[in-house]
Formats: C-alpha cells, sequence, structure tokens
RNA sequence: GCCUCUGUAGCUCAGUAGGUAGAGCAGCGGACUGAAAAUCCGCGUGUCGUUGGUUCGAUUCCGACCGGAGGCA
C-alpha cells in the first residue's frame, strides 16, 4: 500500500476535489504544494481551499507565510518534508496536491537546500548588471561556470543572476550544486496523479469560469486590503496572477475588465507551462478527462490505477 | 439608388512597381533545481471575399457580383 500520492496538473483542472475525495478514501490528509497558497490572507485569487471544500480532512502547507516575507522551494522543501513524513509515520496516506513543479519535485527528491545568509548579494548582482549590461554578466559567469554559461540564454537575466549567487553565496557552482542534488536517490516514491484534458479548450473554458467566481467572491476586496495593511505591491506574493493585474486596475492603469482578461490570459499561459512541465515526468498516470467526462469519471480512474498500484 | 473607401493567418493589420505573402497578439511545442502563479526559448500554407477578363503568369491590373464602413440623395 502506497502512503504518498502526489496530484499534479494545470490551475482549475480539479486538483483540490480530487485530493479530497482521495483522502476520505484512503484516510489521508492532504499537503498542499502551491507557492501561492502558502501566503496568508490570499484566499481568493490563490483559489485556496475553503473549509466547506476540505470536508474536515486535514490540509497543510496553506497560510505559512506572511504576504511580504519571502518564500522559496528551500523553505518549501524544509516545511513540508517534515510534515509528509509525520502524516505517513501517523500511519495515514499524505496526498500531495498542487500545481509548483518546482516544488512538487523538490520535495519528492528531497533536494537538500543550505540556509540563505541575506546578504543583498543578489541587489549587487542586480546593479552591476544594470550597469555593465548581461553579455558582462554572461561572460562572468562564464569563467566561473561555463557549463550554466553555455546552457543559458543571454536574455534569461533571472537564472544568470541566479548562477552567479549560488556561486558567490556557497562557493559551488550551480552546475556543481545541481549535479550533487540529482545524485540523491528520491526522498520519498510517491504514485503520480496528473490531471489533463483530452480538448484544451475545455480547461481554458474553466479557466474563464474560475476568474468570474474570483471576482464574485470578493478577490478585489481581497486585494484590497492586503494594499491598506501595508502589503506592498510588488512583492513576490502580490506577482501572483490575479494580483498583480487586478493592482494596475485598482491604480487606474487599466480597467477591472481589462484586468479580468488579462487574468484569464495570464492563466492559460501557465496553465501550459505548468502542463510542460509534469509531462516530462514518466511516472505520471494520466487521468485525461474527456468533454463529457464529470468528475466521478475521474474519480473512478483514479481509483483503478491506486489498486493497480498496490497489487 | 449613386459615389468613395474597404475585404490578406483565429484577431488587428503590413505587403507584393504582376513571379502565389509577413508582423504583433492569440494558439502550439519546449526549457526550468535556493523568486517558479516567476523567468526564458522555439514554431507562421493562408481558397490573399467570389467570379470572369487581360497576361507566359494575377493576391497584385480591369469588370461584375457578394460582404463591411462612410458620404450624397
Amino acid at each position: 500500500m502506497n502512503n504518498i500520492i502526489c496530484i499534479a496538473g494545470p490551475t482549475a483542472s480539479g486538483k483540490t476535489a480530487l485530493a479530497v475525495e482521495l483522502a476520505k478514501e484512503l484516510n489521508g490528509e492532504v499537503v498542499s504544494c502551491d507557492s501561492m497558497q502558502v501566503y496568508r490572507r490570499m484566499d481568493i485569487g490563490t483559489a485556496k481551499p475553503t473549509q466547506d471544500e476540505m470536508q474536515g480532512i486535514p490540509h497543510h502547507m496553506l497560510d505559512v507565510a506572511e504576504p511580504d516575507e519571502d518564500f522559496s522551494v528551500s523553505r518549501y522543501c524544509c516545511l513540508a518534508s517534515k510534515i509528509v513524513d509525520d502524516i505517513v509515520a501517523r500511519g495515514k496516506t499524505a496526498i500531495i496536491a498542487g500545481g509548483t513543479g518546482l516544488y512538487m519535485d523538490s520535495l519528492i527528491k528531497g533536494n537538500d537546500f543550505a540556509p540563505f545568509p541575506s546578504t543583498g548579494m543578489r541587489e549587487k548582482l542586480e546593479a552591476q548588471a544594470d550597469a555593465e549590461g548581461m553579455e558582462a554578466m554572461l561572460a562572468l559567469l562564464h569563467s566561473i561556470d561555463p557549463e550554466a554559461a553555455a546552457r543559458l540564454h543571454l536574455k534569461d537575466r533571472k537564472r544568470i543572476i541566479r548562477a552567479l549567487e549560488v556561486y558567490y553565496e556557497t562557493g559551488e557552482t550551480i552546475t556543481e550544486h545541481n549535479r550533487k542534488t540529482q545524485a540523491i536517490p528520491p526522498k520519498y516514491n510517491p504514485l503520480w496523479l496528473g490531471l489533463d484534458f483530452e480538448d484544451r479548450a475545455d480547461l481554458y473554458n474553466r479557466i474563464d469560469k474560475r476568474v468570474d467566481v474570483m471576482l464574485e467572491a470578493g478577490l478585489v476586496e481581497e486585494i484590497q486590503s492586503l494594499l491598506a495593511e501595508g502589503i506592498p505591491a510588488k512583492c513576490t506574493a502580490m506577482q501572483a496572477i490575479g494580483y498583480k493585474e487586478f493592482v494596475d486596475a485598482l491604480v487606474g492603469k487599466i480597467s477591472i475588465a481589462e484586468a479580468a482578461d488579462q487574468v484569464r490570459q495570464s492563466s492559460r499561459h501557465y496553465a501550459k507551462r505548468q502542463l510542460t512541465w509534469f509531462r516530462r515526468n514518466e511516472r505520471m498516470h494520466w487521468l485525461t478527462r474527456k468533454s463529457d467526462d464529470d468528475f466521478g469519471k475521474i474519480l473512478e480512474r483514479a481509483r483503478q490505477i491506486i489498486n493497480e498500484f498496490d497489487n
């Protein structure tokens, strides 16, 4: 009997509902794997499961950070792995559900991240990049870590700076770091379930509808109150889809209707990226939903896969 | 009814002084390992409204017709 199940899939694909149903049937607890649901008071726009939706099933890794706090894969793995271990130790099933592929893979593989001293290195590198340009930064990286430099595109500023940061902070190149991480055997051996739609348009329709539901549920008010309590509009949490766009609307840059359109658009792009990430996981059991399949059909397929896996 | 403008990729529009066409967005595919709902890369065949004509050759010129916009009555 496998005691860890991962439920992956794009936004609005029904991960929450499937996780709760399976938790009920398998004596499970849900561990959210979502880079934005970790923030407190960001409930509507992150589609955080409501008390109703949880149906009494314990949920973890929600509300573990303040919106203006720095969060990272490293912190996620550190907190979540303890929780998973504890659930399993208590003889229950850990159901890890969410759409943040990097977090999910890192948790399962057991990537170990040493804590980062906050020395302002990133700010220094950002300033240097502004002053000297990315060609210079890439050349600098090449002198330190030619493999990484060869792999990265000149325009991928974020990764070039990060690669330099990792080296200057730890003395180890990101290439070495990656090699070491990949060498360690996976920490967990879960059953992977992936949600997808045979017709992409069905997913996109669900995304569109969900934006309307969020608006009705008071997303704009949620954002207003975050801003009112002093959460800076430029912090990472507020860069979440559904937040940054309505912040623009609230300061009058665009209309609410335009913001809603942008949210729908960004969500589609995001969903596509999520699918790309999860598709490369060759251990994934895909639950591909046809246009006339209902939730029950997907649940039934999930049960089958779980039974086959156990036998 | 007459006149003018207009009809090119799913959308908005370029363009071809006649040799069957290209951008942005959308869409699709990919990457991703200490910010990831972030960041980045790649992919453009479409009856050039329809139909006749001129031409070796028409999306391009001419005519008619059918859409759309505006103007005059």
